[in-house]
RNA sequence: GUCCCCAUCGUCUAGAGGCCUAGGACACCAGCCUUUCACGCUGGCGACACGGGUUCGAAUCCCGUUGGGGACGCCA
């Protein structure tokens, strides 16, 4: 198995995918996935680009199982296997010039056909052409395409695809500059890295048919061909940088778990029934070309929110403390970071990503700089007296006690004393404490926040509802 | 335009001739739970693109129509 990008870009998301299914499909058989760099366009690839593709593959738990491949290194060998195709006489130099090519490719399109080489130079006499290389005449290498008949796949995911001899033509295979093309370089590394499986999208499904002619040509076996669908955005059209996030880096910078991402792209043309959670591990089980499917999906990012927000609630609280820390942009000393692992548990559900989860953590680390207008409001509408009451109700409970029950035990009391609804409490303490209406369990928070803090908190907050009304 | 592929709820899908008055998940709506926000629970909405065959019987097989996608480079 192996997965190949160009390093032009980013690796998005259906290259991960792509990625994904070769990864599964190998660790179901126990074989190798590989990792192969199509580098051989210089001018557009670039360092800053194989990195990303490596990082965002790191990320998913996608690495090479043996060293990577640059497709670049073996130029010179793919290169001389055309010089042998050349010799046996299954290709031939070809002295068209890019003015006669424009010329077809004009009449193709006059005629409404697909642009085919006309196969001028193919059965020309030795001397014409010995002449045309004794000028030094520029040349490129192709392939003999056969006449007639057809050409016919077996694909694991299309099942037979067939197409007409005269639908392919011959392909170039040695560039007038001598460097080989993608087709020649790509059946040349799969040779040999021996792969025996190809999995892709299907945009290289009549890539395939060329491919098997140079297999023939080679005298060996094609691998076996998948061409799974491809993704497409929202509205049906291909991905891309128009659907939003498209690469790997923006979703894992988003918040999104590795475990979510891969869970997601493998629902998508593929499933297992009516499962809809596969840890990693069940994938690998799990997997099978069989049950991919031939149309293509689109992409939905509410389906993988929700499950981002299961796999976080998955995770352990150490390893998410690690994922927020970075995120948080506030110091954190070992009291805060006793803290967040005591609330991350209860924060972890109200989130579905991780900067959610950064955002909501910080109720716990930075006590609240005035109230927002929602906790104005609740404030106003209570009693004058009631953050005094509330203040001596929490201070009566000693540190010993200091747990969530006896905490809303208190609350209770209190409530009760004054004929007040428990809600009509409860709200406007939580104001006090974080400065607004929403917050995690009160009493739990309270309880991880400590005596010292919650007391601290409340009596700023009375400092400043002071300030305020003269 | 030519060739190839595809077609089940808005989206991802289950479905390999009777198990289908078509199942699950996301989203959406309603209710329950509740100290806020969430979680959770219960229920609801909602699809076999269309037309012909084949068959006792079709979402499933065949043909056509329509719609969508992909490929048509000395790019990869």
């Amino acid at each position: 198995m192996r997965f190949a990008p160009s390093p032009t870009g980013f690796l998005h998301i259906g290259g991960a995918r792509t990625a994904l299914f070769n990864h599964l499909f190998a660790r179901h058989h126990g074989g190798a996935y590989l990792l192969r760099i199509e580098d051989t366009d210089r001018a557009r690839s670039s360092q800053e680009a194989v990195d990303e593709i490596l990082q965002g593959l790191a990320w998913l738990g996608l690495e090479s199982d043996e060293a990577i491949v640059y497709q670049s290194a073996g130029q010179a060998q793919h290169a001389a296997l055309a010089e042998e195709l050349l010799a046996r006489g299954a290709a031939y130099r070809c002295f068209a010039t890019s003015e006669e090519l424009d010329q077809m490719r004009q009449a193709a399109k006059a005629a409404g056909k697909p642009m085919r080489y006309d196969r001028r130079w193919r059965d020309r006499d030795e001397s014409e052409v010995a002449s045309k290389v004794a000028a030094s005449t520029p040349f490129v290498v192709r392939l003999k395409a056969p006449l007639e008949g057809s050409v016919e796949i077996e694909d694991a995911v299309q099942g037979t695809v067939a197409v007409q001899a005269s639908a392919l033509d011959d392909m170039i295979l040695l560039r007038s500059d001598g460097t080989p093309t993608y087709m020649l370089s790509v059946v040349a590394d799969d040779l040999a890295m021996n792969i025996s499986h190809v999995i892709r999208g299907d945009d290289h499904l009549t890539n395939a048919f060329r491919q098997t002619l140079l297999y023939r040509a080679f005298d060996k076996a094609p691998p076996v061909f998948a061409h799974i669908p491809l993704l497409h955005g929202a509205d049906g059209q291909k991905l891309s940088k128009r659907h939003g996030a498209i690469s790997v880096t923006e979703y894992r910078q988003a918040g999104i778990l590795p475990e979510a991402l891969c869970n997601y792209l493998v629902r998508l043309g593929w499933a297992h029934g009516d499962q809809e959670i596969f840890s990693r591990t069940e994938m690998e089980k799990l997997f099978s070309l069989e049950a991919v499917g031939k149309s293509a999906a689109r992409f939905d990012s509410e389906k993988l929110e929700h499950l981002n927000a299961h796999w976080l609630r998955q995770a352990k609280p150490q390893s998410l403390a690690q994922e927020i820390i970075p995120r948080l942009n506030c110091p954190l000393d070992a009291e805060g970071q006793k803290r967040l692992i005591q609330a991350l548990p209860s924060l972890v559900v109200r989130v579905s990503d991780l900067n959610a989860l950064a955002h909501a953590a910080k109720v716990y680390l930075q006590a609240p700089d005035g109230f927002d207008d929602k906790g104005s409001k609740i404030l106003s509408e209570s009693a004058s007296d009631l953050p005094a009451r509330l203040v001596r109700a929490v201070e009566a409970v000693s540190q010993d006690n200091w747990h969530a029950e006896e905490l809303e035990k208190a609350l209770r009391l209190l409530a009760e004393n004054h004929t007040l609804k428990f809600k009509a409490v409860a709200q406007p303490l939580r104001v006090l404490l974080t400065g607004t209406t929403i917050s995690p369990p009160l009493f739990e928070m309270m309880e991880i926040l400590g005596r010292t803090e919650v007391l601290h908190r409340l009596a700023t907050a009375q400092d400043l509802l002071k300030a305020r009304i003269p």
